[in-house]
DNA sequence: TTGTGTTTTATTGCCTCC
DNA sequence: GGAGGCAATAAAACACAA
């Protein structure tokens, strides 16, 4: 065989450099056995023909191991009944150094690892097997720690985002709070001060004349009462009423409040659309303003048109928990 | 020395590929 | 159908504490 040859001298000065030189080196090792002769000296034999193990008496060939304890051990040797033998350290080296160039075993490698080694080509085939599937375990513990690791980071960050989002919801309960709070105070402010007008409003109408002041009667009767209660109680009728101040905002029938409106068109049914208060448009924003934080009305300073509620589209990032309470005070 | 846990070598049965 | 690979398993060899 043109490589074995070769293969002997590498084997041979591999073995060399791992052998103490005190010791003699595996001879099962130089004996490169013919396939023909696959017993011949090696240290690890087993019987291969007689197959079925324990109690198995033909243990003549696999029991000659001129490396162990010399010839010494022969007598020893032949009364053992079967045994498992290892692989030398030499052998073993030499056959990872193999695996680490490639962990597949082909026919033609195979025999030649095995007539290199003195061993048999099953027992070459069988040792990569086994050291396929350690390799496999080792991978496998190698995946699992780096996904273990992974996971433990994620969950530490999912942990703080919880932290955080608590943290962030205690605020918003808090800042709710806040502005219910201010809310109830400044609508018993309004409900006192619409009263007054209202009174300051009675006088003034009994120096006018009839039909106006019939109108604007209505007025106060119908809407003043709403209008007052709008920030104290926010109920929902309270709330389409503040809503509609913006919505009708841009007519031009308000902008100059009530009594315009009612001096244009001289028509009674005027006095009865929705959103008629004593304040002007600047007076109503500023109380919106005043009642509501700025935050939470990031478009009110601009063009909207308003008569898409959010939650139709979107929640802002609110959770749905959240969005309630993100509804209410959009309006 | 012995009991016990781990490692290594080998077998078995099943599956896939040619 | 045979060869080879793989998972599961057996069993010997080995390591080590008590």
């Amino acid at each position: 065989m043109a490589g074995s040859g070769s293969a002997f001298s590498n084997i041979t000065s591999f073995l060399r450099t791992q052998q103490p030189s005190s010791q003699p080196l595996d001879s099962s090792l130089f004996l490169s056995a013919p396939s023909s002769a696959p017993f011949l000296g090696s240290r690890s034999m087993m019987s291969f023909e007689g197959e079925g193990g324990k109690g198995c008496n033909g243990s003549f060939f696999r029991a000659f191991d001129m490396d162990d304890n010399g010839d010494e051990c022969m007598d020893e040797y032949f009364h053992q009944p079967e045994k498992k033998r290892r692989l030398s350290a030499s052998q073993v080296q030499f056959l990872e150094k193999s695996f680490e160039e490639e962990n597949k075993l082909e026919p033609e490698r195979k025999t030649k690892l095995a007539k290199d080694l003195g061993l048999q080509p099953r027992q070459v085939a069988i040792w990569f097997q086994n050291r396929r599937a350690r390799w496999k375990n080792k991978q496998l513990e190698k995946d699992y720690e780096t996904l273990h690791a992974s996971f433990e980071s994620l969950k530490s960050n999912y942990d703080c985002l919880l932290k955080e989002k608590d943290k962030l919801k205690a605020e918003v309960a808090s800042l709710t709070e806040k502005v219910l709070a201010r809310g109830k105070q400044e609508g018993h402010m309004k409900q006192a001060e619409s009263e007054s007008e209202e009174t300051k409003g009675l006088l003034h109408l009994q120096e006018q004349e009839p039909p106006q002041r019939l109108l604007l009667q209505s007025v106060s009767e119908g809407e003043g009462s709403k209008v007052s209660s709008v920030v104290g109680g926010c109920k929902q009728e309270d709330i389409s009423s503040a809503r509609s101040d913006i919505l009708d905002s841009d007519s031009p029938h308000y902008t100059d409040g009530v009594h315009s409106a009612l001096l244009e068109h001289g028509d009674s049914s005027y006095v009865f659309e929705p959103d008629q208060s004593d304040m002007s448009q600047d007076e109503e924003d500023n109380l919106s303003k005043s009642l509501y934080p700025s935050y939470l009305f990031p478009k009110l300073e601009e063009d909207v048109d308003y008569s898409d509620p959010p939650e139709s589209s979107c929640n802002f990032g609110f959770p749905e928990e959240d969005h309630v309470l993100w509804t209410w005070a959009y309006y």
